[in-house]
DNA sequence: CTTCGCGCTGGAAACGTTTCCATCGAGGGC
DNA sequence: GCCCTCGATGGAAACGTTTCCAGCGCGAAG
C-alpha cells in the first residue's frame, strides 16, 4: 500500500489540491480551515497513510517530546518499576521515554547525560551514583533541561522523588529493639555505590544509638560473596553475636537466610532478618520476608508528574518523601534464649573476624 | 558558562572564522581539511562547548540513530533484563533505546508502534501480545523499517531471538517423567496474552504424550487468583490428583508453594513444582526453585546484534534458539508413596472442582 | 609560460515541520 | 456603492545538520 519512502505533509498538501501550511493547520486543529479544505486533507492523509515525522516537529518546535530517565540498571526490579511507572504517567501526556543505564558506572553517568542532552530530551529523570558531583548534569542544567532526581534525597537545588531512607532505617530499628535485639549488624554491598544504602545504614546506625543499642556492625560483602552461599555463609559466621541483621535490600536479605541455613541457623530464632524494598517475591516465600515497603513505581510516577510540571513552566515545590511501610512478615521476632549455644555448635571453625577484611566497625 | 541557548555548529564556524561546512568536517572527521582550520574550529568547539543536534542531524540524515524496543512491562524482571542487554548492545554501537511497554494491552502494543515509527527510530526490537495479528507491525516493515521479535518463536519472515520453549517444556515433562509422575498439571494465568506460556503448554503436553504420561491438566487462574495465597490453595485443592506441576513463570511456581504449604501439603513430597525463567531469587529460596533457566539478557542481545545487522544492510540468518537449562533445585521429587492419605486429610472441604471454571482438560 | 590537477573551502540545497505574514475574497455596516 | 473587517489560504523562513558542487590557489608537469 504505502509507498516505502516517507510520506511528507508536502504529499498531503499536494494530494489535497492545498498548501502545506493549511495541511499542517487541519491536521493540528490549529488555526482555522475550512469544512471543505479539512474533508480534503483528512482525506488525502488517511489515504497516503501520512503520519507526522517527530523528527521535523522536533527541529522546528526545539521540544522533542523526549525525556530522557538514566538510571543505574534496568536488571535491578526496583529501578525497572520505577521506570515503568515514570513510562505510565509520561505516556499519558504524550512524551516518550529514552533510556539510558549507567551499570554504576559514574563515567557513564556522564556519558549517557551527554547522549541524552545531545537528542535533545526535553527533560532528564535521573538516579546516579554521586548526582552532586556529577559536571554532567550541572552542564544539563545550565542549558535550561529540567532535571529531577529519583530515589536520592533532594540536593543541589534539584527536586527528587524518593523516601526518606534514613527514618524508614530508624523504623527497623525501632522493631528490632522491640523484639529485643541488642546487638544488630547491617549488611550492604561493598564500595556500595548507593547513597540509598548509605543513608539506610546512617538512619539504623542513629536509630540504635537513639534507642540505647551498640551501633550497628556493618558488614559489607562483594556481589560475588552476595551470590554465592557459602562465602557468605563464611562471612556471617564471623559474626557470631549478632541477633538481627538488617540487609540494606531485599536480595541481600534473600540471600543472607540462605546462608544462615547453610551455618544451621534458623531464621528468625537464631537470627533475625530484615530487608529493604518490598520486592513482590518477598510476601510469597515460605518464611515471608521482613521488610520496609516502599513503592518503586510511585516513585517513577512522582518523578515524572514533577518534571511535567516543570515543562509546564511551573516551578513545583519538593513533595514529602514518599511514605514506606514496615511489613513485618516472618524473619524478625526475639532472639531465642539460647540461640548462643546452637550459634557456637554450628559456627564453622575456619572462621577468624580478626582476618575478615569486611569487617568494620563503626 | 555556556549560554543558555543553543549553541550551533553556525556558531562554531563563525567563531572559527570559516564556513559551517567545513566545521562540519572537521567535527566530524570526514573530508579534507587543513590542519590549521582544523584546530581552529576544534578550539572554538571547545570553547563554545559545543555539541551537536541529534535531531539536526536525524533530520538531514533520516537515521536517527536511535532503536525502538517495546515489551509488555518493565515490571517483569525477565523482559527488564532483557531490554538491559538490547542497550549495552546497542549503545556500543552508538544507538539509543526508545522504549515504550504495553502493559500487556495489544492496542497499546499498535499505538506505541506507532509513536515509535513516528519518532523515526531506525529499527524495532518488539515482544508483542499477537505480533503476527498487528497491522501496525506490518506498515513498520512496509515503511521499510528492520525489526526483529524477542521471546516469541520467529514467524512471518520476522527473525526472533528466543528459546524453545516447546522444547524446554518438554524437557520438564522428561524430568517430571524420570521423577516418577503420571498426573501434572501446567499452571498459567487465564486468558494469558503470553504465546510462550501458550508454547510452554503445548510442548508440556507433547511431551507428556511421548512418554506415555497422561495429558496434563491446565490450570488457569486470573492475576488476583494468583497474587492471593488462599484464592490459589483453593484452586489447587480442587486437583488432589496431580503429583506435580509445572508453573508458567518461577513466579507463579513461587506464589505455588505458598498456596501448598497453606494446604498442609509438603514441596517436593506431597506436591513437585517446577517453574520456568530461572529468576535469579530462585536459587537463593530456603528449597532453591527446580525450573528452566533462560537467559533474557542474553536474548536482549542477540536481538540486538541482530538488528544491528540489517542496519548494516546485512540480511542475518535466523540464529538457533538461545539455550536453556533445567537447573534442578529442591522442588521437584519422586513422589511420596503415601501422599494420597496426607492430601486427602488436609484438603479444604470447600473445593468443588465442578464449579471451578479455571479448571480444563485438554 | 601555460595548463592541469588537487587540496581545501564555503555557499546552498535538502531533510519535514510550524508559523509569520501577506494576500484574497466575501460579507456587512455605513 | 464603498470600505472595512475577518476568515481562509499559501508562500516562505526558520530550526541544525550534511553534502554536493563550484571555485580558489598553488604546485607540478609539459
Amino acid at each position: 500500500m504505502a509507498r516505502s519512502s516517507k510520506i511528507t505533509i508536502r504529499d498531503v498538501a499536494a494530494r489535497a489540491g492545498c498548501g502545506v501550511a493549511t495541511a499542517s493547520r487541519v491536521l493540528n486543529r490549529s488555526g482555522a480551515t475550512s469544512a471543505d479544505s479539512r474533508e480534503r486533507v483528512e482525506r488525502a492523509a488517511a489515504e497516503l497513510g501520512f503520519s507526522f515525522s517527530a523528527i521535523g516537529r522536533a527541529l522546528q518546535s526545539s521540544r522533542s517530546m523526549t525525556v530522557g530517565v538514566l538510571v543505574p540498571s534496568l536488571a535491578n526490579p526496583v529501578f525497572a518499576e520505577a521506570v515503568q511507572g515514570t513510562q505510565e504517567e509520561l505516556r499519558d501526556a504524550g512524551y516518550q521515554c529514552l533510556i539510558a543505564s549507567s551499570t554504576y558506572d559514574p563515567a557513564r553517568d556522564a556519558e549517557a547525560l551527554g547522549v541524552l542532552t545531545a537528542k535533545q530530551v526535553d527533560g532528564l529523570i535521573v538516579t546516579m551514583v554521586a548526582p552532586e558531583e556529577s559536571p554532567a548534569l550541572g552542564a544539563a542544567r545550565t542549558r535550561d533541561i529540567p532535571a529531577v532526581l529519583m530515589f536520592h534525597d533532594p540536593r543541589a537545588g534539584l527536586l527528587s522523588a524518593h523516601v526518606d531512607n534514613a527514618a524508614a532505617a530508624r523504623e527497623v530499628a525501632r522493631q528490632c529493639a522491640a523484639a529485643g535485639h541488642r546487638a544488630t549488624g547491617f549488611l550492604a554491598l561493598r564500595f556500595s555505590t548507593s547513597d540509598r544504602s548509605r543513608a539506610r545504614f546512617t538512619g539504623f546506625t542513629q536509630g540504635c544509638a537513639e534507642l540505647g543499642m551498640a551501633a550497628p556492625v556493618l558488614v559489607e560483602v562483594s556481589e560475588a560473596e552476595a551470590a554465592s552461599p557459602d562465602a557468605l555463609a563464611r562471612t556471617l559466621a564471623a559474626h557470631p553475636d549478632l541477633t538481627a541483621i538488617f540487609a540494606s535490600n531485599d536480595f541481600l536479605a534473600i540471600a543472607l537466610q540462605r546462608a544462615a541455613r547453610e551455618l544451621g541457623l534458623r531464621v528468625p530464632r537464631d537470627l533475625s532478618v530484615v530487608g529493604f524494598d518490598g520486592i513482590e517475591i518477598g510476601r510469597h516465600l515460605d518464611r515471608p520476608l521482613t521488610t520496609v515497603e516502599t513503592d518503586p513505581e510511585a516513585m517513577g510516577r512522582q518523578a515524572a508528574r514533577l518534571l511535567l510540571a516543570m515543562l509546564r513552566g511551573e516551578t513545583p515545590e519538593q513533595p514529602a518523601p514518599l511514605p514506606f511501610t514496615f511489613r513485618p512478615g516472618a524473619t524478625l521476632a526475639a532472639p531465642a534464649e539460647d540461640r548462643d549455644d546452637d550459634r557456637a555448635a554450628t559456627r564453622s571453625p575456619s572462621a577468624h573476624p580478626d582476618q575478615n577484611p569486611s569487617l568494620k566497625r563503626t
